[in-house]
DNA sequence: TCTAATTGTGCAAACGTTTGCGCAATGCGG
DNA sequence: CCGCATTGCGCAAACGTTTGCACAATTAGA
């Protein structure tokens, strides 16, 4: 009887329930349910709550919230789609979005992708068979089925660090557009003419925003980039950075700088151009976005964005909170700061 | 009535469930749940089953598993217990575990402590409540009240990276003795002999075994470690490492080299080694173990001992697999190889 | 052709909560 | 002292599945 193991089917032995509670408080067990769920409509006297509550106390109720959860319909739980939590950016967002959820009695539920849209479909159904009070998508394109596919589930959405098209679902972004401004200011500052990109897929917000930045200011100063300046990457990881620079590379003189969409891609620059010979950054700049952790360390340390991922992660909280009540508020875009962070890895060409 | 908002506690607008299945499809619910849940127990005839498939399918039936725990007490998700996610020996483990227990059907939760043994509980108690088939956990120590908890709860744990003294667990951890073993047998061969240590506690098994690798050898060697060659870290951070490494070279001569418990902490040792004017490796020799992404670019390129932690993540969740069953086998101990991965942060000094 | 075994489906209970409703007891104003 | 509002608690339904059991229909064996 109190072996142990455990069958597939048969409860847990000897779990303490509501049922049991009562009896032991001599209630009935719509009043133990009452005392222990803080909010509940009938109003019980302080003397039976408070001896309802050393019985529970006593025999170690803990509440079955599957059972609530079938009669409420809700699960306090919600799922986080990533493409892979190993790319350093997710980990802080997934911290600040539990600092803030963990306390309301939140469980958070990852799912990775592994970059593939069937594998995310799936996840987002199988959230859905959950009961999952709300999604955080940090996969968004700007056409995205997935976010069609949530909307048609009637499932709370709030996307993180990219957007929609549309903009018709509440979303956490950095200002891409404004970090890479600032960026390509101080490349351009620093004497930089010959500069080349890698840039992101341009069907996501974040790739499409930071690209902008960067030709922004420079159509603002008259330039513009020639086509053998720019390339693409599929995903932003090292090994597509390295890759897409030896492209670069390939071509003719090195350019004096290429502004790389993230860290990832610009690490894997810098592999490709001391495989080509050249001294980063005495022969050429490499400047990345994000700011994750030991870029300040590596070989050069790299110039970069800061974007504050773990309050990113804390608005989509609070956002997410705010869209899963009855009276949601319209959707809305909040834009978090970008911090430009200066390294050695980007030289100035003046001084 | 398609409003796209709904309230707490409405059900779902127009969710369809098994009954509408079953009516749509002209047959009992039962039968549709038999149709649909693999393996149930009355067989269904082939016409019969190919019509309520085609039926579901039509209605976009989507199971409402909440409800199937309810009935079964088994929800399919599991929880995994780590300090912090950002620690990057976290999410590779994640992945591995996913990767084996995705298909198989189950969700992951995953729980933040923050180091902080009652939030722990905190969190154990709650994947309680929601019914976990199983949890992971990434913070065992030698002796530990999460550990009786669970088995009090009655809930299959596995414990990952770490294992209790007891061994009463099952656990998948690295081979760190062997690890360190061979980390400090090339230390030695390489010429060094006044060499320092950065530990972690030795409540842990990992802080206790990789101590253990590092005296062996010594001692296999006919050297002891005086005192002041020894600090301690609370947890494996950056800044710990940092400070640890302060107190060594604030005592007199630096040592020749200082063995860190793992790269986080090598790295603070080398923030602190550059801070005090001394130049690594030429001036003295760091290492450090788990070979986390990037330690390859940083200046100077780390030496460490690999541990393969996708592995350890997927043979922990075949281990759980194991352990969920009715009959689950012996707890054991798996350990995965380590393997010694030589960069530039220790040079030999013989040659 | 008759009995026995097998196959396919319906019936209804059970899982542990939450919560609308009803009713007794109490408090209060007149 | 009466009637009415309020308070405190019990009753029972409902949430959407899974599954043991009953039983009708079909098949097989003799």
């Amino acid at each position: 009887m109190s072996s142990s193991k455990r069958s597939k089917t048969a409860p847990r032995a000897g779990r303490v329930k509501l049922a049991d509670v009562a009896t032991a408080s001599g209630v009935h067990y719509s009043t133990v349910s009452r005392v222990l769920r803080p909010g509940s409509k009938g109003r019980i006297s302080d003397a039976v709550a408070e001896h309802v509550r050393a019985v529970a106390r006593e025999l170690g109720y803990q509440p079955n919230s599957v059972a609530a959860s079938m009669r409420t319909n809700s699960t306090y739980s919600i799922g986080l789609i990533v493409h892979d939590m190993s790319d350093p950016v997710y980990p802080p967002i997934l911290t600040g979005i539990e600092e803030v959820l963990s306390p309301q009695g939140f469980a958070v539920l990852v799912g990775n992708t592994g970059y593939d849209l069937a594998v995310e479909m799936d996840v987002v159904n199988r959230m859905a068979s959950r009961l999952v009070d709300g999604i955080f998508l940090a996969t968004t394109r700007l056409e995205d089925p997935i976010v069609e596919r949530c909307q048609d589930l009637d499932i709370p959405l709030v996307s993180v660090l990219r957007q929609t098209q549309s903009r018709d679902t509440p979303a956490v972004i950095n200002d891409c557009l404004g970090g890479m401004q600032a960026l390509t200011r101080q490349v351009l500052a620093w004497g930089h003419r010959d500069i080349a990109v890698i840039l992101a897929p341009q069907n996501l917000s974040t790739g499409r925003e930071r690209w902008r930045g960067i030709s922004d200011v420079l159509s603002e100063n008259g330039m513009t980039l020639p086509e053998h300046r720019i390339v693409h990457v599929e995903h932003m990881s090292v090994d597509e950075g390295e890759r897409a620079a030896r492209t670069l590379l390939a071509d003719g003189a090195p350019p004096e700088a290429i502004i790389c969409v993230n860290d990832l891609v610009a690490i894997g620059a810098i592999r490709a151009c001391r495989a080509a010979g050249l001294n980063v950054p005495r022969d050429i700049g490499i400047s990345g976005y994000n700011d994750i952790p030991l870029v300040d360390m590596i070989d050069p340390p790299l110039t970069t964005v800061r974007m504050n991922l773990k309050e990113i992660g804390r608005t989509a909280a609070e956002l997410m909170l705010a869209h899963m009540a009855p009276d949601a508020p319209p959707s809305r875009t909040v834009r978090i700061d970008a911090e430009l962070v200066l390294r050695a890895s980007l030289r100035n060409l003046n001084g």
